[in-house]
RNA sequence: GGUGGGGUGACCGAGUGGCUAAUGGUAGCAGACUGUAAAUCUGCCGGGCUCUGCCCUACGUAGGUUCGAAUCCUACCCCCACCA
């Protein structure tokens, strides 16, 4: 993100009109636009540890905290170290698989340290990360039956969305105790921090709910929420997943070029509505754009406007340069040249083999090995398909073997699987 | 606790003794067409192999009947509905 788009406006009441505007708002609790225009603010925004790395999925609440943050307020990380244990039933079909707790604690950490990319951790205005486990897991039960469970009576948890959705096909009381945890959280944060409004996905509006009542009734005091809406491609397909898994924030998961990829690969229909949440450029930028690509449909600036500036926000200017120099050359047309392959197996997802290893290797063994097939018989099928190539060669010999004379710069060989998945090979010096 | 219904591949859902690795739909993957888009059409879609074929695993779990079982029997586990 260049300084010159960062934008330091005063005014939280800019914080509604912003996030109205960029289509972050599905819905907020009376009270909250009053509030906000009133002064900046401390808010939160939870994440659940069930992985060691955010996804995409995530970065609609993440950006509703930088603009927190970017307008004013302090926002407050709260990582569900404690409400992890227990599951949150909203959205799950089936009830959740409670992690161990060292899991939990580790994913704790990693995803406190993928955070600090979105918001400061210095200034008047620095980002605090909480992690519930703190106060949760000490908490005794009767003090929480006392001090938290008298305040919500069953009819009133019932009626929430979250729990109806379970009534078919059960829910644990553990899930359904969730958002009495949630909102306890909402209760301690506003106590300890001075925390005045939560934000989250809308899935999440009955646990926000529960905790505003829970500090009225206790104390007495109006706070507030706001909830974003659920992002799904215009597809219809969940938005986040690609070749069937996750994009992740973490570049050992996900490359910075698959990364890129997926941005890159945005419907025509979803291009602006994911510029205006995913970036912060400004919305007039972010109009030209549209307007480009309306005139040019298939330049694809949108998309190309969107890959470039999300994935320089997540992996930084350098990687995101990286891979769109990496797009360009294995879309470019042709093969890549030979000098690129060095340059492409740094951003791209690759696998080492050992240089003893390579020659005579069947191919549909290195395809498990680089992931571009999860069983033989898959990668046999694929080839008979036509679906596999090698350095940018279709490859119909169900029985090739790779060889010394497939390395591009002496120790790369690039694999891929239809258009759009590729695999650097990377032949170790050693072994 | 009682009565009834039910547990099939990623999901939904057929299948009531052999022709069933198991119909159909969805999702997924690949091919064609394109703009690395959408829509559409086509193929694949449990695993392995010495691959026009062969072997293993699979229809809640464990046994049993049978030449042969997802299909029949027994026990157990779990889910749902109604009643208590």
């Amino acid at each position: 993100m260049k300084s010159s788009e960062w934008r330091t406006i005063n005014a939280m009441t800019d914080l509604i009109t912003t996030l109205r505007g960029r289509g972050f708002l599905q819905d907020l609790t009376p009270g909250a636009e009053a509030r906000l225009a009133a002064g900046p603010a401390t808010g939160y925004v939870g994440f659940d540890p069930t992985a060691d790395s955010l996804h995409v999925g995530n970065l609609v609440p993440i950006m509703g905290l930088a603009w927190l943050q970017r307008l004013g307020g302090t926002p407050i990380v709260l990582i569900g170290g404690g409400t992890g244990m227990v599951g949150d039933p909203g959205g799950k079909r089936t009830e959740r698989p409670i992690l161990p707790v060292e899991t939990i604690d580790a994913n704790v950490r990693a995803i406190e340290g993928q955070l600090r990319r979105f918001v400061a951790f210095d200034g008047p205005t620095a980002a605090r990360v909480r992690n519930n486990a703190d106060w949760l897991r000490p908490l005794a039960l009767m003090d929480f039956l006392r001090d938290v469970g008298k305040h919500f009576t069953v009819n009133y948890m019932l009626q929430k969305e979250s729990v109806k959705a379970r009534m078919e096909s059960g829910i644990s009381f553990t899930e359904f105790s969730y958002m009495l945890t949630q909102a306890y959280d909402y209760w301690h944060l506003y106590h300890a921090d001075g925390c005045e409004l939560q934000m989250g996905g809308s899935d999440q509006w009955g646990n926000i709910t529960a905790g505003i009542e829970l500090i009225a009734r206790r104390d007495g005091v109006q706070v507030h929420g706001v909830v974003f809406p659920l992002l799904t491609a215009a597809s219809g397909a969940k938005f986040g997943k690609s070749e069937g898994g996750n994009v992740w924030l973490d570049p050992a998961r996900t490359s910075p070029y698959e990364f890129h990829q997926f941005w890159l690969n945005t419907d025509d229909r979803d291009a602006e509505r994911f510029l205006r949440l995913f970036t912060f450029l400004p919305l007039e930028r972010i109009a030209d754009a549209v307007r480009a690509q309306a005139a040019d449909p298939a330049g694809r600036l949108a998309q190309r406007l969107l890959a470039r500036e999300v994935t320089a926000l997540v992996h930084g200017e350098e990687e995101a340069a990286r891979a769109e120099g990496a797009a360009k050359s294995i879309f470019g047309g042709g093969e890549a040249a030979d000098a690129d392959y060095a340059a492409l197996a740094a951003t791209m997802p690759s696998c080492a083999i050992a240089s003893s290893e390579l020659d005579g290797l069947p191919l549909v063994d290195a395809l498990m090995r680089a992931g571009l097939a999860s069983s033989k018989g898959e990668a046999r099928r694929g080839i008979e398909g036509r679906g596999y190539s090698i350095n940018g060669v279709v490859e119909t010999d169900v029985n090739r073997r790779l060889a010394p004379g497939d390395l591009r710069q002496g120790r790369y060989v690039l694999l891929r699987k239809g258009k759009k998945n590729h695999v650097m090979v990377e032949v170790g010096q050693h072994e």
